[in-house]
Parts: structure tokens; sequence; C-alpha cells
DNA sequence: TCAAAAGTGTTTCCCATACACCCATGC
DNA sequence: GCATGGGTGTATGGGAAACACTTTTGA
């Protein structure tokens, strides 16, 4: 698969012209998912301190350090600069490229999803050099709404496109719920949780009730008796009868 | 405060530098899928007359016209000057970002997916200014291999990562058939076809037969049930039992 | 003893699959 | 007639959903 430059062909890059094509800017854009302390679905956003779209909230996200980096290695060190988290899933939701989403010049984004388990995503609060927030998500027939204890922001208040775009995440979010195993990286520790806990995140994401009896049954067909979770010899009790504890198994644990 | 403010003004720099010097080329590639006249899945590909892989078959593209057009009218207008065909579905793959994936300079490629009707895909045979042909796909546990009446190809004789493209693009179209309505997409006629001719796409493109009898149920469910199909007052005839011709309504027939 | 949450078992219904069988045409 | 493909009907099995019921803890 290797590509294997012949003599001819080393002459012929040497005097490629690059700009023989206008070339635009090229950044990702991250809409981070993370559960909350009280089961609320969240992501962070970032209030501009630049034009354009100084002061309105927008997606953490930068620019490609082009030739240094692919686009995913540019996603996955925008995510750890702008929270500090590594090894968590990170994927590729789409790419925008109209002409005027931004005003300055053509950019191009590569929009990411990342998934943030319980606890781990913090913002520095009070800390004016960024001012990042972690908001709550709420996504009906309206439209979406991302609220926090201090501010409300509509999906049109948003900068660029990125009320579109967390849209297209949030429905490639809920519907890769129901045949992949990403509810697991939203648990506080998959080394030791309860079915209800998982359950919890299901309806967390797809903000609907559902029933334990049948999530028990399901979770313990396709996890616990194909191998990918095994239970623990533990119990752990808040309220009411103690429950038993679950392990992801290495294997089945993807980043 | 003084620190804010020269935070501030080093992502301002920081942005400014990346825009202003350093910028990747972009490309579209488009994996255009057809039925041919033996039901077989087939693409077309180009061999390349330049460096760099020069001589190696590639997927049909090109550079994007920064500032002029959108990606998604980039790859549109590649499909036309390609093909010749216009109004067919396409849509965004995956966007490619290794900055070695290009020997030339750092390229990045957004890949889409077309569904061209069944006879509506034509190359120029004997057009030696561009040498486009159609091969039939095969994709089994060894890889993709492209073969036609003269030329057979195998995945890594592609150019650049087009194999791996490729490879996603069948998964993607695969997938895709069981909850989207794309196998009208490949229609000889979408106004006047029997649903044999619907069943026989379905399994071209998921390479396996099904039951008609089944497939019957759950067309006459999911499309005359719903109104997305009607049942046309004529029927045709090759051998055995005439069968009735079916179209698609105007709301149901998306782009 | 009661509330609360975990866990078990049962019933029902839908839907995919398999397949037996009949129908209308050309030869 | 008979081969060929279109079309109808039925039986079966698995899984999702609904829900009644039991168990184990803390208060």
């Amino acid at each position: 698969m290797a590509y294997k430059c012949s003599k001819e062909e080393e002459e012929f890059l040497k005097n490629y012209d690059e700009s023989m094509f206008k070339h635009p800017s090229v950044t990702t854009d991250i809409v981070i998912f993370t559960v909350d302390e009280n089961d609320k679905l969240s992501i962070p956003l970032i209030k501009r301190g630049v034009f354009p779209y100084k002061d309105r909230w927008a997606l953490p996200g930068g620019f490609l350090h082009v030739g240094e980096e692919s686009i995913d290695e540019c996603a996955r060190r925008e995510l750890r600069e702008e929270t500090g988290v590594e090894n968590v899933y990170l994927s590729q939701l789409y790419t925008f490229g109209e002409p005027d989403r931004d005003p300055r010049t053509v950019v191009i984004s590569v929009a990411y999803i990342a998934h943030i388990p319980k606890g781990k995503l913090k913002v520095k609060a009070g800390d004016d050099a960024k001012d990042a927030e972690i908001f709550r998500i709420k996504y009906d027939i309206d439209g979406v709404v991302f609220t926090n204890d201090t501010t409300t922001i509509y999906e049109n208040d948003l900068a660029f496109d990125h009320g579109k775009i967390i849209k297209m995440a949030i429905t490639r979010l809920r519907n890769r719920l129901d045949y992949e195993d990403d509810a697991f990286d939203f648990l506080r520790d998959k080394n030791e949780f309860t079915i209800s806990e998982l359950k919890k995140i299901h309806e967390t994401i797809k903000n609907r009730t559902l029933d334990l009896p049948n999530f028990r049954k399901t979770f313990l067909r396709d996890y616990v008796g194909t191998g990918k979770v095994i239970e623990l010899d533990k119990t752990v009790v808040s309220k009411g009868k103690p429950a038993k504890l679950y392990k992801m198994t290495e294997g089945a644990d993807k980043k």
C-alpha cells in the first residue's frame, strides 16, 4: 500500500505549483457530550472573545495545524486543550463547507462528537481567561435550547452554523444508541456500574423513560451473555435493595 | 485584566497565522454507485494521467473551487462533469485528512456517495482524453475487487486511499438500505417499476437473495400502505405472469 | 412496617422468515 | 401440456413491550 516515488515523479513533485488552487482554512469543531450530576445531557460552549461572532457562544474547536497533524489528531488536540480529557470516544460527524459560513474567509469545518464520562468534564469556573461553561441540552420540536444556572441560549443565538451542527450531533448520538455501545462511554466508571446507572444514561440521551425489567433482560442477553460485560462479586446500596455491580471487559471497551 | 487581553491576543494571532499562511488543498472524491445491465453493483473509476499515482485507477473527483462553491456543490459539479448526470442522490460520506495521503502536499478529501439509476451511467468508450471505465464490484472477506471485460483491479492497486474510501462507501450503502429508501434511486424508472425489479436491486446491493413473497408484503405495507408508492393500472410481461407496475409519488421522491 | 429500588417471571403482540400453493402468460 | 415468474396465504419463532409480583435494604 505504501506509495513509492519514482525518479521521474520526484522531479514532477519538485515543480508542482501549490498555489494553482486557492486554499481554504480548515477547523475542527467538537460537540462534547456528557451527562451531568443531575443526569442531564450537557455540552460545553465557549463565549467568543474575538470577531466574528464576538460575545456569542460557540463550539470548542480550532484551526488545523496543516502538515503537523491529521484532522482526527487536530480534534483530539483541541479536545485535550479545551477539557483536559484524553482517551475518550471521539469520531467524525460531518464536514461543513458553505463558502459564507464564516464572514472572514472560506473556512471548512470538520465537526466531531466526543463522549465524556459522567463527572469527568470540568470547566474552570471563574477563570476569566476563557469563558467556557457547561450547558444542559433541551431538544424538542421547537429546537434546541441550552441552559445553565445563569444563562439560556437558543439555537439561533450560537455563532456560525453551530446550532445546526449540534442538532445533527444529537440526532447521531440518539440513533447510534440503538445499535452501538455508546452508552457505556458516559458511565462514571466502566469497571463498576449498575444496570440502573446504564439505563439512566439511555434515558438521558433518548429523553424518555425505559422499563427496568426489560432493560435488564436485554442487557444480560447482549452484554453479560456475550462476555462484553461481567458481573462482579460486589453490590452497592443507596436506597432499597442493593444492586449488583458490573464491569466492562477489556475487549469490548473500544475508545 | 492584562492576562485576559494577552490570552485573547494570543488566540487571535494564532488564528491569524494559521489562516494567512498554512492552508490545505481540498478535493471531493465521489463513489458513484450504479447497477449495470446484468444487475451487478458497479462504479466508474478513472485512470490517472498525471502524477502522483500516474496510470493508477482512482475515484472521480477534483479540487474545490474555493469561494465559488460549497463542498456539496463541488461534488455535484464533479459528478456532472464526469458523468453528465444531474438530479441524483448525492450525500457526504466522510472526510479524510491524513497529512501524508497525498505526496504533493496536504490534501483533504471529502468523500461523497452518488446513486445512479440503472442504465443512466455512460462512459465514453474509446475517448482517449479521459480513460474512465465502469467496474463491477466484488466485496467479500478478502477485500474489494473491481472487474470489467478487460481489467481486474485489486483494492490496494487504487490511487491514494481510495480503496479504503470505497469500502466505507459500500458499508454505508448496505447499511442504509435497511432503513432508508435508497433502493429506489437505482430503479431504471421510478415512475414504472415492478416489485421484482426493486427486489433485484436490494439483492444486488446486499449480495444475497431475498424471498419474493415476504419482500412484496413489506413493500406493500411500508410503501403502498403509506402512500409513498401507488399501484398503476398497467402490467408488464416478459416471461411468466404479467407483473403489476408501481410508481413513486412525488412527496416520497427526495433527491 | 413501610417506602424504595432491585430483580424475576409471564403474557401479549408484532414482525421477520420460511414455505406451500395458486395464477397467468409464452412456447 | 409445462416452464417461468407473479402473486396469495399460512405457520412458526424470536424479540420487544407491558406489567404483575417478589426481594432486600434503610428509615
